[in-house]
DNA sequence: TAAATCCTGTCA
DNA sequence: TGACAGGATTTA
């Protein structure tokens, strides 16, 4: 489900919430999201009476920083919360009737709850406190890009994409070369700098892989601004849907006319994921 | 580099 | 009943 768009608008709208608040009381009501049932223990020992001191995002991971009262772990730790496909992260009163699926709900001293549902239980929390044995997933530990973040360019995009015989849509589905991009926003990327999904990387030209610098921040941080995008599943942190659904250009629109040119969009497997593109906006073959 | 896997829900 | 869903990892 949520790709960087949708993460970053938890982020934004979780975190007026927790600022500075403790956690009273965390209830793990299924130990898969944790990684079982023997980390549980560990896990709520760290957390509660844990106090939130920021929430941070890179790629698709929220980052939620805590300090413990009592100073363990040089008083500072984190938890990566990863939403996968379904994961709904939410500020929610007690007398708030649960969603289903919830797996975890962490207590706030104002009262109020953490919750996290989802439906396909694919959605992992990772404690980081620092100990041995306690390490981030790989997957974190090889995040590529920051697309939002300083240095993102043209030259940075062209090296990751150096000697790489994948097909476009592949490498940018990729975490290791650009971290938070995602099927939608991959699809909607591609449209807007005229590439055809399956084109090689090695083809790109070097004003393709300009525009695609240019149109990856672009793209992502329009969504941000629209609160994501909600095909199904997505809230952001007070349960609301995401607006960038009315501005796909080619995404889930396959059989629509393209919205440049009238052509109908496209519909194909690539990357083993559903893909949609305009067959005369982004030509196979050609790199720019 | 593709397919299978982890899950549940929805739709044709 | 089978295909498919916004993700990522493991296996072949």
């Amino acid at each position: 489900m949520p790709e960087l768009p949708e993460v970053e608008t938890v982020r934004l709208t979780v975190w007026p919430e927790l600022a500075g608040r403790r956690i009273s009381q965390v209830l793990i009501q299924h130990p898969d999201v944790v990684g079982g049932a023997d980390r549980t223990a560990e896990f709520v020992e760290w957390l509660h009476e844990a106090t939130f001191t920021g929430v941070g995002r890179r790629g698709k991971y929220l980052i939620l920083e805590m300090r413990r009262p009592d100073g363990k772990g040089g008083g500072q730790f984190e938890v990566l919360v990863h939403l996968r496909m379904t994961g709904k992260l939410t500020c929610a009163e007690p007398a708030d009737d649960q969603l289903p699926h919830t797996h975890l709900r962490l207590c706030l001293d104002d009262g109020r709850e953490l919750r996290f549902a989802d439906t396909r239980r694919f959605g992992r929390w990772t404690l980081l406190s620092g100990e041995p044995g306690c390490k981030a997933p790989r997957g974190y530990q090889e995040l590529g890009l920051e697309p939002l973040g300083e240095g993102f360019d043209a030259p940075a995009l062209g090296a990751r994409l150096q000697g790489r015989g994948g097909k476009i849509k592949a490498m940018l589905l990729d975490q290791r070369i650009v971290a938070g991009i995602g099927n939608i926003y991959a699809d909607e990327i591609l449209h807007r700098c005229g590439l055809h999904p399956e084109m090689r990387a090695a083809q790109l030209g070097p004003d393709a892989v300009a525009r695609l610098a240019a149109t990856i921040p672009a793209v992502l941080s329009e969504a941000v601004g629209q609160g994501g995008t909600t095909i199904r599943d997505y809230v952001d942190g007070r349960g609301r849907k995401g607006d960038f659904v009315y501005s796909l250009r080619v995404y889930g629109r396959a059989g629509e006319p393209c919205l440049a040119c009238g052509h109908a969009v496209a519909k194909a497997t690539i990357a083993g994921r559903s893909t949609f593109f305009c067959p005369v906006c982004q030509p196979a073959g050609r790199g720019g």
